[in-house]
DNA sequence: TGTACATCAGTGAACGCGCGTTCACTGATGTAC
DNA sequence: TGTACATCAGTGAACGCGCGTTCACTGATGTAC
């Protein structure tokens, strides 16, 4: 059935196929995706270059992949945030876990910005975070097993939330993104703690519930 | 003094430099900045794109001048959002400003990724943005007057309100980034005010400062 | 079991293309006489 | 004022490079006898 082996090709390969999205996954994770060739790829999983395309249509459908794989494996790494703690623990696991997830995944998005294409074929694959929900959906499903509990007041927006959280965790990934560096994000607990706190008590006050009165124009 | 004027520059242009960044930074606003090559740029201008190197060391310098020209131009456009209104108006209009900004330069920037070099000029320049204190310090500050006014609790935490704020903004942005859309955010005004009501009154609740029991271990 | 052959995934030199950049040349302007 | 010349920014053909992709060739494996 099978003519010949590629000379990379571990013995616990199972395909070469998998074993060159698994390679271009491990590129993805370690450069983003920005330069990366289908050299780079070859070269990683040991093979030659020109093979890839006895497996895929282009280099385009090999990328969608991998992405696709490399977040699969980030979450995997990670895994699911805590929900077994107060709801103020839980938001914090579960920033912690946006803000890793953010940080390995931001670099392979950005550099596709210029190729629509591998996005849209990412797109049509299932959304590899959280069961299929992705982050934002996973947030809005915790939050509202809390408000059943009574954690959370009844006419909370709980989209609005999951907006303001896993928002804040772009903000805090997204400069270092900006300036090209790619070590982890450094956030101290005490301005996690903070994210949250804002988010479970409001900023407004003392006068709380007072009809605040439109000030006259200044300046 | 001038040997020559270039045969496309237009009679009110003062030099081919700043007509060069001008053209640049108005194809940054059109199609980003990902895919953009030196002969888009001349042809732009209405120039020939050999004199480029007379202008600028490389083709990375001109790319942080024009990114800089075109942020300062999105927010030229936009003005400054409105501070005259009560705490929640002005933050809604807060955050219509961030994501107007954000969804106009946010492509530009996503498609610097892979060069670091330019991003590492831009960074060298001045923050365009608020008078060279980015948006995240402009509101802080704003918000610092706000809590003089007895319109934000004392202990509350800005930066954190602003990391939540612009993040949010960001959240809105970035999906659309990942699908190629080049479409203007589509957000309605509800959900701006969802946001903003959340950060002023949190959705801890209704048990409003109660110690909440850790609860069992479930599942 | 041993041998000759057919198969087809693997291989990498080579191709075509577009990019950033260079540089010999052009020609409008300022200057000398 | 008129004319010859020097200057140097503007011009774009050409260069070198790296990319994605192709395709004639290789060679390990399965099969026929």
């Amino acid at each position: 059935m099978s003519p010949r082996r590629a000379a990379g090709l571990p013995d616990d390969a199972v395909s070469l196929r998998d074993h060159l999205i698994t390679a271009a996954a491990r590129l993805i994770a370690e450069r983003g995706t920005a330069g990366l060739t289908v050299r780079d790829i070859a070269r990683e999983a040991g093979v030659a270059y020109g093979g890839l395309y006895n497996h895929f249509q282009d280099k385009e459908e090999l990328l969608a992949l991998a992405l696709h794989a490399h977040v699969q494996a980030v979450e995997q790494d990670l895994g699911a945030p805590s929900t077994h703690g107060t709801l103020a623990e839980n938001l914090q696991a579960f920033v912690w876990h946006a803000l890793a997830v953010h940080t390995a995944i931001l670099p392979a998005f950005a550099g596709l910005v210029g190729s629509p294409e591998v996005l849209a074929r990412f797109d049509a694959l299932p959304n590899p975070l959280a069961d299929g929900r992705g982050l934002h959906t996973a947030l809005v499903d915790y939050l509202e097993t809390e408000r059943e509990r009574g954690e959370v007041r009844p006419d909370a927006d709980l989209d609005a939330v999951a907006t303001l959280v896993i928002g804040a965790c772009h903000d805090l990934v997204l400069p270092r993104m900006y300036r090209g560096v790619r070590e982890p994000v450094e956030v101290s607990a005490d301005r996690v703690a903070a994210l949250v706190a804002t988010v479970l008590h409001g900023i407004s006050g003392p006068a709380r519930g007072g009809s605040p009165k439109r000030r006259t124009r200044s300046r």
